[in-house]
RNA sequence: GAGAAUAUAGCUCAGUCGGUAGAGCAUCUGCCUUUUAAGCAGAGGGUCGAAGGUUCGAGUCCUUCUAUUCUCACCA
């Protein structure tokens, strides 16, 4: 029997009919029109000689350079029978300057049928024009991909050396929606991108040349783990089984590091089944990093130094603007223990202080607490209200209450307190590492602790992962982990104010 | 989850006290062979987010809904 397919709000018959505007229409025309004439509007190829920044490097005055560049069609300025337009293609803007003399009349007359978003090829030679705009001066042009929507023109000026944008492009939710039209007009957007890809592409070198693994471990997990948060669920139809997508991949990672490799990390998207904001997206990137043999001490360090490496890399500077503050990301962070975080911040000195004691300071202080939380969710939540806003400048806030670290390692001289850090920078968690907790008796204990508060309805509590203890009873050496959230670096890194500016498509409500 | 704001032409936006829908750019027609927010002359283009309601009459007032943005809450 066919089971009824379960009514959505994304079913995806309900998707918006391809309504035609008076300008599609004509456009659908003009392709029909090309056809009729024996003009193929979406031919397969074009020898592209040139990007436009090539031309403008090479460019030598009385030397007429010969080029073949491609692009998209941003602008046109017709006057009769020659004309100027500005192609767009990967690296920048450049203006092609047509004579109907030169490039005969059947070419004047095609491009007469152009618009603006069209593709297009030129071939001819640079010059330079009267008004000193370096520019092709084109003999042949050929159309390689006819538009049929008309894209929005923000036109430009230069006003003292500034670029003034006229009718920019801004409607948030259609950049949004329409990433790939955002990308076409507003050139910084791209900007950002090529950044976010450098910075991956640097920690993933400077990863590997240490002789690290990257590897790659299931998105799709019988049980999740790894993190306190809510996952999404799906359903495999053949095993007739459910199945989370990840909210962290630790917990595999370790597993490697109980198999003998050194170092593993995986770029990793992960997907939380949570709010959605200007600082958090369903599913986000975050990399995981698992070395033998060190401990939270060493990776302080490992991060800080990758961090102002990476940002040297890609901004040639350890200064960046972020969330309205300008932050160094020189070498050596701050390092403060969450205990002191709270005594400078707050005036509250809450080390050993009993559970009633701390609700009493967090009362004392006006937060409002949940009956059921305990210590170590109390110390949080005092510090994610009077202290983490407050760090701008990166602070390595370190040494957790033990309760709010399952998967950490306790302290050797401080009972009751795990090897844990995380970077604060601008008042937000960038990363979060510790001493991987690798006595399998006591990690049993906290993951069943876990349970209990599972039990109790903390639905954010893990669950016992059978398979990963068996792991670490076979004994993993000691290991430093870390998880770098790269949307919040990016972010960090390029001055974003919004993990929406940082990921291509990010979540929106069906349309 | 709560509050506020926004939604009008392809884009960016006006629209007063409720009285027949406006501009710039884009598009179309004509002119224009070094322009660059090109220019000049003319034209077309709208289910005013959706559904109800009040009214002789609603883009405008009321109700509900939808989406987005911002703030707050939540977010190891």
């Amino acid at each position: 029997m066919q089971k009824e397919p379960e009514q959505h709000k994304n079913n995806p018959a309900d998707q918006p009919q391809l309504s035609l505007n008076d300008q599609m229409l004509r456009r659908l025309e003009e392709r029909q029109h090309l056809l009729d004439a024996g003009i193929n509007p979406y031919p397969s190829q074009f020898a592209v000689t040139r990007f436009s920044s090539q031309v403008f490097e090479a460019f030598q005055d009385e030397v007429k350079e010969p080029v073949s560049v491609a692009g998209r069609i941003m602008t046109i300025r017709k006057m009769g029978k020659a004309s100027f337009f500005h192609i767009q293609d990967s690296k920048g803007r450049i203006q092609i300057y047509l004579k109907k003399d030169e490039v005969g009349e059947a070419t004047y007359n095609t491009f007469k049928l152009l618009d603006i978003g069209d593709i297009v090829g030129v071939k001819g030679y640079s010059f330079k024009t009267k008004t000193g705009e370096i520019s092709v001066h084109a003999e042949t042009l050929e159309l390689l991909t006819k538009s049929l929507r008309p894209i929005p023109v923000a036109k430009e000026k230069e006003v003292d050396g500034e670029k003034v944008v006229f009718d920019a492009f801004s409607d948030k939710e259609l950049r949004y929606r329409q990433r790939y039209v955002d990308l076409i007009v507003n050139p910084e957007v791209k900007g950002t991108f090529i950044k976010r890809s450098a910075i991956v592409s640097f920690m993933r070198n400077s990863f590997a040349s240490r002789g690290w693994l990257e590897v790659e471990t299931p998105i799709l997990q019988p049980i999740y783990g790894g993190a306190a948060a809510r996952p999404f669920t799906t359903h495999h139809n053949a095993l007739d089984m459910q199945l989370y997508l990840r909210i962290a991949n630790e917990l595999y990672l370790k597993r490697l590091i109980v198999g003998g490799f050194d170092g593993v990390f995986e770029f990793a998207k992960d997907f939380r089944n949570e709010g959605i904001d200007r600082f958090h997206n369903p599913e986000f990137t975050q990399v995981e990093l698992y070395v033998a043999y060190k401990d939270y001490n060493w990776m302080m360090q490992m991060v800080e130094e990758l961090i102002s490496e990476t940002a040297q890399k890609v901004n040639q500077s350890e200064v960046t603007s972020f969330l309205g503050n300008e932050i160094s990301l020189k070498p050596p962070f701050r390092r403060l223990s969450i205990i002191d975080a709270i005594a400078e911040y707050t005036g509250r000195d809450i080390r050993g202080k009993s559970e009633d004691e701390l609700r009493y300071t967090a009362k004392d202080l006006g937060l409002e607490l949940d009956p059921k939380i305990s210590s170590g969710k109390i110390i949080d939540e005092i510090f994610g209200e009077f202290v983490e806003p407050k760090l701008i400048q990166p602070t390595f806030i370190i040494d957790y209450p033990t309760e709010m670290s399952p998967l950490a390692k306790e302290h050797p001289s401080q009972p009751g307190i795990v090897e844990r850090f995380e970077l604060i920078v601008g008042g937000k968690e960038v990363c979060n590492s510790f001493s991987e907790l690798n006595d399998p008796v006591i990690q049993r204990e906290r993951l069943e602790s876990q349970a209990k508060l599972r039990q109790r309805g903390d639905e954010e509590a893990m669950i016992v992962d059978e398979d990963f203890l068996r792991a670490i009873e076979y004994g993993m050496p000691p290991c430093a982990g870390i998880g770098i959230g790269i949307d919040r670096l990016v972010m960090l890194l390029t001055g974003q104010d919004s993990i929406r500016d940082v990921i291509f498509f990010p979540h929106l409500k069906p349309e």
